[in-house]
DNA sequence: ATTCATAGGATTGTCTACAATCTTTGTGAG
DNA sequence: CTCACAAAGATTGTAGACAATCCTATGAAT
């Protein structure tokens, strides 16, 4: 078989979870040599890793100086968001056309395990973002569109998701997210795109606001 | 000055370009070994040049079986058009609420050169093209937002570039792409953010059916 | 004390060589 | 004649060393 882990690709996907996780931290430095120290190998592979971060737009690298995880301006974050809300709530649009009545039917699935788990208010902040993003992820597939795949899930998310993690999660915002999943879901069952894509423009509308007031909050307090 | 461009830079660029112009056609293999004889230096700086393709979807990378110009099927560049429609009128609508009033006076500057070489019947099919996608640089530009400038003229463009470079252009499309182009400035000049974006939507969707049919036609005659 | 220039160290860019893997060519069996 | 298999060749992945460039600290001049 093709079994064929390179090391590059080894050492890319360690560092893409250490970034999104925030063990390494934005403006924090890639050096070559200590990447060598830390995974073993030689540098060539850990030049090509980095590359790969570059290419995903997680680290920034100039010539002769090296490479630092990137540091979003609030700005540039609510660029970011501005993107996503076209391409997911077009996603859900074509989700809505497209997804077979099957991969519905898990949708559905899907939100009642995490109904289950905020009602057992086991509901770690964790497996709920994890949820939310497997919702996310569900409706891009159905949209039947590769590109618009590897846009989202391969080149935002990451971004995202190193954000949502440095951020605590509200206590309020889980079962009110739940509830608009439902909404999307239901729509997508009645195949009533317009109104499905709607539903999702204002769902990730108002994360990125509550995004913002968190982002406001940490910053008032350090 | 940071005038430093490493040599990996410059051989991408130029393998950009001839990707781009079609000298290099898709499917065709890029060898490391190849690319030193070509443009001297060493491996490494090949290699580089070659994920930096990569990381644009030029060129399909397989771990031990190397690379190769891409070679998208026809569904790929629907789902390509498909996402760009979104995109691109996302950014005429921004570009309506932000451009200043300077660069929208550009912009009718930039469609009354297209209006000359046109009428001079002068206007050559590159620089009708090349005018084209100046167009639509200048409108993306005036959304103001970096990460979408990033995702169109830094990802699709090339793309879209590639495969335009290789069809013949039609001698009707171009007088009908200025009047729709006309249309779309001044509802950008007028501030009407809903109706420029959906002129926008529709001139790519048209752009996009000219397209097929020239597909069509070429795989026909083949 | 502040600012500029300079020298040293550290880091990246590039080169060459070697190992691992894939592709192709040639051979033989069915 | 076609297909499967194996060895040779070619190509990529990795390693280590050298050269070019940048960052930093030290010192001198204002």
């Amino acid at each position: 078989m093709n079994e064929s882990l390179t090391l590059a690709d080894k050492v890319f996907t360690e560092l893409t979870t250490a970034i999104v996780r925030g063990e390494l931290r934005p403006g924090d430095r890639l050096s070559e040599q200590t990447l060598v120290e830390r995974y073993g190998g030689s540098r060539a592979p850990m030049r090509e890793a980095i590359q790969r971060l570059e290419a995903r737009h997680l680290v920034k690298r100039v010539p002769h100086a090296g490479a630092r995880v990137v540091s979003l301006s609030l700005a540039e974050l609510r660029d970011i968001y501005e993107v996503r809300v076209e391409l997911e709530s077009m996603a859900c649009r074509l989700a809505a056309q497209r997804m077979t009545d099957a991969e519905i039917a898990e949708l559905y699935d899907l939100l009642r395990e995490h109904e289950e788990s905020i009602a057992a208010e086991q509901g770690l902040a964790y497996y709920q973002k994890a949820g939310d993003l497997d919702f996310h992820y569900r409706v891009i597939k159905g949209s039947r569109n590769s590109r618009l795949y590897q846009m989202l899930c391969g080149e935002l998310y990451h971004l995202v998701r190193m954000y949502r993690y440095q951020t605590s999660t509200s206590t309020k915002r889980p079962p009110q997210a739940l509830q608009e999943h439902q909404r999307i879901v239901e729509a997508i069952a009645a195949r009533d795109a317009e109104l499905a894509e709607l539903l999702m423009r204002r769902h990730i509308q108002s994360s990125l606001n509550n995004l913002e007031t968190r982002l406001a909050e940490e910053e008032g307090r350090s």
